[in-house]
DNA sequence: CATTACAAAGGAAATTTGCCCGTATTTTGC
DNA sequence: GCAAAATACGGGCAAATTTCCTTTGTAATG
């Protein structure tokens, strides 16, 4: 209906070669989508945006290096209109609160049917705003009076440090990958702290498992 | 009679259906490889591996519902010639010792170029076993001092104000409860991180959940 | 256009860490 | 049984970090 025959057209983010040729092949069977740039991380994802203009970016979030909240804040400030869909492993809504924070259009999880990315799509070209139905439904059950959207009290930039933090990387490694000095890093370390109500490192890496930011699949010895 | 040069037959194992459309994607462009069938859990796998007895099997082992190792040990019993590769994101060497130790021929990381993979197949094919660069790197690395037997050279104090320090009790409140002075806390606490070859908290967290020293249980309030 | 919010980062006092050391008190090995 | 390790405890102190405040530039709200 207002849905124009025209085509539209895709960059793909994801350091996954693989996972790209996934989105590929998949989008490719739509008529009307057409995969015009690919990128597999934050900076190359900047730069491509700028050559290609695409209509719309589907992105994973959890890269390595240059992040993709970075990159989203970063080309919403080339151009406020750009349409960005969020494609994350993350079931943890916390992650497209912030995704949808820095400016995305769209949060689908990984485990979702590829029929969902596919609508999400459309939904986002016409400015919808979209979410799976997996988080929409623990983000409304959260939304009722849950503890645990302490997190969501961190800015976008809080929550990426905090992340870095986590992961166990070395303060002068997130000041490096993220441009900024050291002591901004050791600042929002403490604001984060501040924010979520604990005293320790100890304490912050336990709330963090709590919180499933840390990923505990990587963590333990062997699954089951 | 079903090498030689012939066709290689593959089965995908991965809970995301669009990864699964990348793999074949990849998979399909070289001549003599041919996906015969496809599983997105464990117990699937075990039973598809049955009906097509596929020449390898390309598995993910993170997946959600009960995984990828569990399935990698019933193939073998089923079938010990099974050549399995493993494609992971996890560049946690842990993991590939855990697949390596389950039966599996190779670890390949997601991150990895897909030709890694394409190749790992050829090889794995001719019985030889493969990991992926990345991942043989942190395991020499890692190789010189287990951490799973770090915990033995701690004395009986030290593991015990270990145990208080990551159950986020305040250095203070140790101190009281041993009769110790806090400053012995904080340097049993500094020689603990040396010995485990930490240098911060969270990192010391980290490996006190790896170890299973933190009760997990009494962390996750729910699933997720 | 004023106001609020965010990111970034310098400054400085307070605190902690990292590493040295010395002294008791156990364990051990012979 | 006794010397020799190993362990437990903690003092001292320079270096590093944390904590808290402040400032600045810039978006975004209204």
């Amino acid at each position: 209906m207002t849905n124009a025959n025209k085509t539209i057209q895709i960059m793909l983010v994801d350091d996954h070669a693989i996972v790209r040729e996934g989105y590929r092949a998949l989008l490719q069977k739509q008529p009307n989508l057409v995969v015009v740039a690919e990128a597999s991380d934050g900076a190359e994802a900047y730069q491509n945006y700028k050559s290609y203009q695409p209509d719309i970016v589907v992105m994973d979030i959890s890269m390595q290096g240059q992040g993709g909240l970075e990159a989203i804040t970063r080309i919403k400030q080339l151009d406020s209109d750009a349409k960005i869909i969020v494609f994350s492993m993350h079931q943890n809504p916390s992650f497209a609160i912030q995704a949808t924070r820095a400016g995305a259009l769209g949060y689908v999880t990984k485990s979702s049917e590829p029929e969902v990315l596919i609508r999400a799509i459309y939904e986002v070209q016409q400015g919808k705003q979209t979410l799976s139905a997996d988080i929409a439904q623990t983000l409304a059950l959260e939304k009722l009076g849950s503890d645990s959207a302490a997190l969501d009290q961190l800015t976008v930039r809080e929550f990426e440090i905090l992340r870095m933090l986590v992961a166990a990387m070395p303060p002068h490694e997130i000041a490096e990958t993220l441009n900024i000095s050291p002591k901004t890093v050791s600042n929002t370390h403490y604001i984060i702290k501040k924010k979520l109500g604990v005293s320790s490192d100890i304490e912050l890496t336990r709330l963090a498992i709590k919180m499933n930011i840390i990923d505990l699949l990587a963590l333990l010895p062997s699954e089951n």
